[in-house]
DNA sequence: ACAATAACCGGATAGCTCATCCGCTTGTGT
DNA sequence: ACACAAGCGGATGAGCTATCCGGTTATTGT
């Protein structure tokens, strides 16, 4: 999993040098971490970004608050797609292939799904991003109804929760290597789409 | 959440009177903070119902077990149901149905979705029961593919996958009330009914 | 009825994880 | 260079988990 590095203005926070450093050390083994599957101690990130206990605390009051923060590159990836996907004109088409991309880097990227799962979030910048992100979801949605291509009881309100369930049904009993279970999320996506499509 | 007491021939253990008394309570806690949504702490269980840690960790070695032996009386209920379904002679509508009922089960009885979501079991009566069961929803599944009205793309191994994502989606960002939550799974379930089924 | 014995009880306790507090250090602006 | 704010880090206590073992209770055979 790499993403292109985004410079991103920091409204509020003009970190000091050294919390800087410590900042992306503390990321940095989060990342390893989640990428492995490891469920995340903050003691021992500390330990092995070799960083006292509260400087870890300090920055990520929670663990769910170093995932979002490891999140942020994916969220920033999927925003772009959607953008992408906003500017093709076959509704339907747009919707789906964004979907299945959406899929797709979920499997990859596996900090993404707890993220979408919680409902609020711990960092501004994730909250902004899951906002907009939602906000586009309703878009593709949105013109998919206006097209007369998607099933109208399906409401923008329910689409983040489908694809969390697209997401769990692919891992429950999760698949031993990671192409199976970027398969079986496709299928399962497949079926959801399926139901989702106007006849 | 009350079902029919049935009683089982116990094939291995003879329990003592004392100990199938604080097995009786330990359940009866269980079922109790189950129904109320407290995680299980074995400790807390076992001070609640008035019994020894020890007891309940020697009849419960870890809180799953425990939430298993409390899904029981619902499994036992879902075998019952899925009987039924497979008794009926339109494959779709005993599928249907029988997914319907499963899913109000599973909203109704919050013991029984981790027990589904789950892959193997600590209790040999939940393994049981649970294979059971997997097997109807197979010969179901079966019926309706052979009858040309199921996907074929979707197999037996998907079917509790794809219900655990539906009930997933379900309670992600949890809806206040429980009969609410119960629609939005119908709702969800059926769009997956929709997908699974062929044109 | 009464041992003998096997099954079972229960709580004290050791090991472990989590998260905070506070004395000290480092970077930054003048 | 100096002052001071910002940040550091680990010792530490609170809370949870699960085991061990001395004592108790039910059961079985006579």
């Amino acid at each position: 999993m790499s993403y292109p590095v985004i410079v991103v203005s920091m409204t509020a926070a003009p970190l000091r040098k050294d919390a800087a450093r410590n900042w992306h050390r503390i990321v940095e083994v989060g990342r390893r971490l989640v990428e492995e599957g490891t469920p995340i101690q903050l003691n021992d990130v500390a330990r092995a970004a070799e960083v006292g206990v509260a400087t870890v605390y300090r920055h990520f009051p929670t663990p769910e608050a170093l995932v979002e923060a490891i999140a942020v590159p994916g969220l920033e990836a999927q925003v772009a797609r959607a953008e992408e996907a906003l500017a093709g004109d076959d509704p339907w088409v747009s919707l789906r292939d964004f979907l299945y991309a959406a899929v797709e880097a979920q499997i990859t990227d596996p900090s993404l799904p707890p993220v979408f799962a919680s409902a609020e979030s711990a960092l501004p910048r994730t909250a902004e991003l899951k906002e907009r992100l939602v906000g586009m979801f309703g878009q593709l949605l949105e013109r998919a109804h206006a097209a007369g291509v998607a099933d109208p009881a399906v409401t923008t309100a329910d689409l983040v929760p489908l694809m969390c369930g697209v997401m769990f049904a692919a891992t429950v009993h999760p698949a031993p290597s990671a192409p199976d279970r970027v398969a079986t999320a496709r299928r399962y996506l497949t079926v959801l789409l399926d139901g989702l499509r106007t006849r």
